[in-house]
DNA sequence: CGATTAAATTTCATAATATGAAACGCTGTT
DNA sequence: AACAGCGTTTCATATTATGAAATTTAATCG
């Protein structure tokens, strides 16, 4: 019987990994037979794997409640896997002067499938903060980050991208590929992407794309605050920071700024 | 055969996680066979681990040079364990006004084994950071929060803790458990932990415990800096902040001061 | 260039190991 | 007292992980 396994790897540890990432900010904490069915496991099994994530400290049981969290190991790893990451350390002091300069928050973000993922923040420490979001994801064609990345994009890399269509998370959202593309051409007109209010109500970002040596799109980087500070007049000097900090850093990555740019 | 199983759990899953517990800031790249010999494994379950692994974004390899860093997937589940963590918000507000009153890194640990895990960390901002070092782990005993802990823990408890005896990291290091004992009462007569260049020459910390409802230590929370700011001449005010500052998440935790400690 | 490593990858027979149904025990609820 | 929900243990089964060996790939060197 030559029948190629559906999954890749070790079926027990993907099991396992599936358990993990049942674990959000939404949902921090979970029981055993709850886990059990959001994974579609078997309970017993779901023990056992429990047992040796709990063993280990990537999760850790509280004992009165019998729910399990992410534990301490897990805390460890994800240090270790932000700190081996470069791209983060190239960019962590253009974020700093971002952040100092514009008094807004300014994130380092990378496309992963159809959503970005925050690899750092710097917070203006107008206010205090907000939330360390590292780790967190968002859609890509909600956020300014996203556009940016996908602007400096081919066509066919981005509809491989995009899911074929989504719900609008705010009334401002870009409802579909249509009204995308014609933002890609103004965020390639401006040197900026702007997500007003498209991601969260009262949220403004302005994001700009990394690219290396061969004008390929690395990252992005933004500022982003509330529409109550970001008006329409400071969106082209936010915009220009971001886009200079952009480019800054792409100049560090190889790229070279006259060549022209693919797409 | 009623043999006991000599592990917990599910073998494959914890044998996927000693893979992934290799990579650290010491070493955060890795290729298979290195690997495969580093946690003793024959190299085709390595393999067949690490794809698994990687399928799942817990790993991502580098195409040119074959090797293996911590993923993305890595970062967004370091994330949400940070973010899970009740203690950490907690303490959150009270790591910025110390770093910012002290203009020195502030820090909150807990107690793992015979190590301390930094769990959040809050840069004074005069030197540029340093290392945002979330998830590090250091030994308890020549570091200042973990002096802090032990000194008001049972001797049981604390030798249940320690190792038999360790290597000085520094020439300032204490030697051994009767210097540390002795180390324990001036931490408690002063309120504080000083750790005076026994972790790295150079770094002075003041650190003092957390205690809950129950008098029990939960973790602690430190300043630290340069020798060379942190003179004996600050030692004494930077380290009744540290203790106010603990006193007051105490408080917050159900401590009642007045109880008598118990020890 | 061909030879020589060293490394990653695939194959395949084997049985060790993960698996899940069922039974058990515990706790709190009606 | 009976019930319901949950975590835990047991145990027979074969699925699934395993590792030795063979194969491929890439890099290094004579």
């Amino acid at each position: 019987m030559t029948k190629t396994q559906p999954y890749r790897g070790t079926q027990a540890v993907l099991r396992a990994i599936a358990l993990l990432k049942v674990f959000t900010d939404a949902r921090p904490q979970w029981g055993l037979s709850d886990l059990a069915q959001a994974v579609g496991l078997n309970k017993t099994t779901t023990y056992r794997l429990l047992t040796a994530l709990e063993s280990e400290e990537l999760l850790e049981r509280h004992a009165e409640t019998d729910t399990y969290r992410l534990g301490l190991g897990m805390i460890s790893l994800g240090g270790y896997a932000l700190r081996a990451n470069d791209l983060r350390a190239l960019c962590q002091q253009e974020l700093r002067s971002l952040a100092a300069l514009a008094k807004e928050t300014a994130a380092l973000e990378l496309l992963t499938g159809a959503e970005v993922l925050i690899l750092d923040e710097v917070t203006g420490d107008r206010v205090m903060s907000g939330g360390q979001a590292i780790g967190t994801r968002w859609p890509v064609y909600a956020t300014s980050t996203g556009k940016a990345m996908l602007a400096f994009m081919t066509a066919a890399e981005v509809t491989a991208v995009l899911p074929p269509q989504w719900l609008p998370l705010t009334p401002h959202t870009l409802p579909d590929h249509a009204a995308l593309f014609a933002d890609f051409a103004q965020t390639r007109a401006r040197g900026f992407a702007l997500a007003d209010e498209e991601l969260e109500i009262g949220l403004v970002a302005v994001g700009a794309p990394l690219l290396d040596f061969d004008g390929r799109v690395v990252a992005a980087i933004s500022l982003a605050g509330p529409k109550t500070r970001l008006g329409n007049g400071r969106i082209a000097e936010i915009g220009s920071l971001v886009a200079a900090a952009a480019r800054r850093v792409s100049i560090h990555l190889g790229y070279a700024p006259d060549v022209v740019i693919n797409k």
